[in-house]
DNA sequence: CAAAATCTATTTGTATACTAATGAATTTTA
DNA sequence: TAAAATTCATTAGTATACAAATAGATTTTG
């Protein structure tokens, strides 16, 4: 039995069942599933076409805000969407600073299609979970935010 | 009431309940909470030093497969951590194809003197949950992986 | 009202993350 | 053993994500 030093640290941390790690993997999961079942959108992407066709309309930094994305990134993904024909923003003409962002018939029309998908994708995630412990999980997991 | 074609549509799909959604939430609310307690560090520098030091040495790819990152991603994380002199990397004599990655004694250092964060970076993370909870969620998020 | 504070959007810079393509080295297999 | 397949590392390209700085517009407050 060769004891390095490395050993001795080794019991004090194991990366392989920290949160944050599995949360991490678990996040991978479910990316590659929404890749596989919604090619044509990134889950950014995604969760702002959907927030925007729910809300109807909003300032960009607002959808960003409810979408928990920053600024930076919201602008990013409003920008993508935009050269795609899916989103259209106008000046705000009550408040300049305000760039008012709403999805185009397109933009709905490709989120509706999606409806499905993405209802499959949440399916797929939580496939090894049984119906008792997919809702145990999302409490939980809810309290994480 | 106005009942818009949105309205119509938002039943059929509500962002905040879906799980990749809440996962990504908790993910960066997980993520600042690792900044907060390791600013030195991101997670994923941290993950492949842990793992680095968990295992002695071992060649890029391989480390990327122990930390969940592919070839791409290690590669940028092993550049950035050798250009701050926290692991070395040598050609493997045996296989050619090979970089040998080590972690410097400055590295391992580093690793040992955040041990303790780590650890509290996990509390924090989980602090919402009693004792049962934690248990029981990451027994749950596991079978996500 | 005027100054201060806040909000909005943008830009720059850094760091994951993944895809796809490449070339070199090694292993498999026919 | 020679060809095929695989592995390893790298590169280029795209897309989050966040920090920090900036400038203009609006709101708050003294």
């Amino acid at each position: 039995m060769s004891d390095t030093q490395q050993n001795s640290v080794q019991q004090d941390y194991i990366l392989d069942e920290q949160v944050g790690f599995i949360l991490r993997r678990a996040s991978q999961r479910h990316l590659g599933i929404f890749a596989s079942r919604i090619p044509e959108l990134t889950p950014t992407q995604f969760a702002a076409l959907a927030k925007l066709c729910e809300l109807g309309a909003a300032s960009q930094n607002e959808l960003g805000r409810r979408t928990a994305m920053d600024a930076a990134t919201i602008k990013g993904v409003i920008d993508r969407l935009r050269k795609r024909g899916l989103v259209a923003t106008v000046k705000d003409a009550n408040d300049q600073r305000r760039l008012f962002v709403q999805a185009t018939a397109e933009g709905e029309e490709l989120f509706a299609s999606c409806i499905e998908p993405a209802h499959m994708i949440t399916e797929e995630t939580l496939a090894p979970l049984s119906e008792k412990e997919r809702l145990m999980f999302l409490q939980l997991l809810s309290k994480l935010l």
